[in-house]
DNA sequence: TCTTAGCACTCGAACCATTAGAGTGCTAAC
DNA sequence: GTTAGCACTCTAATGGTTCGAGTGCTAAGA
């Protein structure tokens, strides 16, 4: 159990070292107007705290820095979350400045926003585009031997892939095609697209066109929608100007990692709610393993949900980005399913 | 004028340095077999390179790295091109394996193939969107209030923006609408879009479509193509492997202007055909001095062009890139010409 | 006259010792 | 329980020394 003086040192510790970087020690402490106790009362303190865990030296004669046990038990009780300054909401609020936006848009603002907010790097996860509904197909031949596929989905966006056609295919048969399409795939997910494909439309096209077999073989395969997480990054850069990171093979190997989206799942705990702080060596991949991750889900609609992570030093501005992340989830929830219902 | 030897000896210390990366002294060149000289011999050869300002010394007593002048000279005489291994011409041949694809993935493929022979970071310049013309116009509404427009280009390329449309509209007017554009400005570069769309439809629409007043605005904004450079990265990383670049704050501002694409410009001489290299100050930009970039263009088709561009450490494997970059942009011009063709 | 062996010289990198300073832990006094 | 005082420890900075790679110059050899 720690006494009411331990918890005010070790929450001043975290602070201080949070803002300048360098170990902190019992003179600087002592010269804080928030710690009335000599240099020594503080030594006394901060060696219990190290005793348990919470701090660390970095050598024998140095001042403390947080342990990994420090930040979490920093992170846990003591982030007293203070208003967000004016300046900053503004510029959150510029982000929706835009009436008619695309949700795509306002993502890559959020995320570029929020990095520049914090000088961390920003990680945004947009809605599955899978679970869209198609709106509308069309097919708009570009020669004798390719044409293009498009979806438009009921969010707006529009999935797009050329695909070749038999030679000399009768241009009424492709009109036919997209006809019987949109009737039946109207409303359908991508997720489920190709299925439906086949259980509702095969059958038909058989009666109504000629040469359907081949047709329908390319054009599938064009139709089917990759699983790809939508992942928008911004202030990748930033790594570099923390002063945490100095060795270069460490910042290769982490910049590494955010440049295949296929670690995605592994930096961002997904689908749970509520904000999720991974400090250090609690994160999954071990080149985070100097990293903290700070995580938020945000809704569109009424099923989708996205993710914002921020990933950052473990010498992070916790209380800050907190305070960021769950203003900008709520605004981001509010604004994307106000986008969604227009629709 | 250099002797038969100087050259010889400039070529060889070159070529050290390149594989090597450190400063390359007379004993070592002595060596190479094809240096049957004595040390001292190459020293006099070296110092007389020195004076004349092709080769530089780190410090008083250190072996010697070839100057800017000295990679020029190199770079401008002494690049005998050797063909290119057959393992590496299989691999770049693999980027056309798909028969049909898009121009923009056969340009994706390319640079990520051409950052990984080389370990260094490429920039491809696609084709100019602006120069394709319109091959089909549609307009998909998505709900009361908005609508995505859509236009696909002659190249099977596709851009779409979503617009907001005037509340009640009878959607047969957005259907005669989109009837008349196609009719109108097929084939019309998207460059003069929205001069012509002015031109040609808006007294059409005048006398055709109710409240085409401000159906006509929000469409037209929505179909302002920006004047983006159509640019593809990659191995940006790749810096960081270069031993060259230690200096963090160089490496930064090197990352940070390949971020932004507003500096590809600056980057790459637009225009010129052939092969072009820049070696250090060379370079438009200060944050550029030790770099070395290789550029050369390729055809799409009989009127555009795109380009190639790698960036690396001056101490670049120079005979090997030219000869990537000769082949790639030959095989590029080749096949991309032909997908435009089919079209 | 060109080439090369030899030698003195220079400089950086690595190693070691020393010092200053920041910080600690402990003890004893308040 | 708090704090002043003090001995102690360790880093970072400084300076001296050595080692080796490399140079420039000179003079001998081809």
């Amino acid at each position: 159990m720690l006494t009411e003086r331990q918890l005010l040192i070790l929450k001043v510790t975290v602070d201080d070292y949070i803002e300048s970087a360098q170990p902190v020690g019992s003179n600087q402490l002592s010269k804080k107007s928030e710690l009335p106790f000599s240099p020594a009362t503080i030594r006394n303190a901060m060696a219990d705290l190290e005793k348990m865990g919470f701090l660390e030296k970095t050598h024998t004669s140095s001042g403390r820095i947080p342990s990994q046990k420090g930040y979490r038990y920093y992170v846990d009780h003591m982030l007293t979350p203070r208003p967000l300054p004016k300046q900053d909401i503004l510029q959150l609020q510029s982000i929706f400045d835009d009436k008619i936006a695309e949700t795509e848009q306002v993502i890559k603002r959020s995320a570029m926003m929020l990095s520049e907010l914090t000088n961390y790097t920003a990680i945004l996860l947009g809605p599955d585009v899978r679970k869209h509904t198609v709106k509308k197909l069309s097919i708009v031949p570009l020669g004798s031997d390719s044409a293009v596929a498009i979806i438009v989905t009921n969010s707006g966006h529009v999935e797009n892939r050329i695909f070749p056609i038999p030679p000399g295919l009768d241009p009424s048969d492709i009109e036919k095609m997209v006809n019987i399409l949109n009737e039946r795939l109207a409303g359908v997910s991508l997720n489920d697209l190709h299925i439906r494909l086949e259980q509702e439309t095969l059958s038909i096209f058989r009666q109504h066109i000629n040469r359907y077999a081949e047709l329908f073989s390319t054009f599938r395969e064009a139709v089917v929608v990759p699983h790809e997480e939508n992942v928008y990054y911004a202030g990748k850069l930033n790594i570099l100007k923390q002063p945490d990171f100095h060795d270069i093979h460490k910042i290769r190997s982490l910049m590494d990692i955010m440049e295949e989206s296929k670690h995605i799942p592994m930096i961002m705990p997904h689908g749970s709610l509520g904000l999720q702080i991974r400090i250090g060596s609690e994160n999954t991949l071990s080149a985070m393993e100097d990293c903290s991750v700070i995580t938020v889900a945000y809704a569109i609609g009424e099923e989708q949900t996205g993710s914002i992570a921020i990933v950052g030093p473990k010498r992070m501005d916790y209380k800050r980005v907190v305070t960021l992340l769950d203003t900008l989830s709520g605004d981001l929830s509010k604004e994307l399913t106000r986008l969604i219902r227009g629709k």
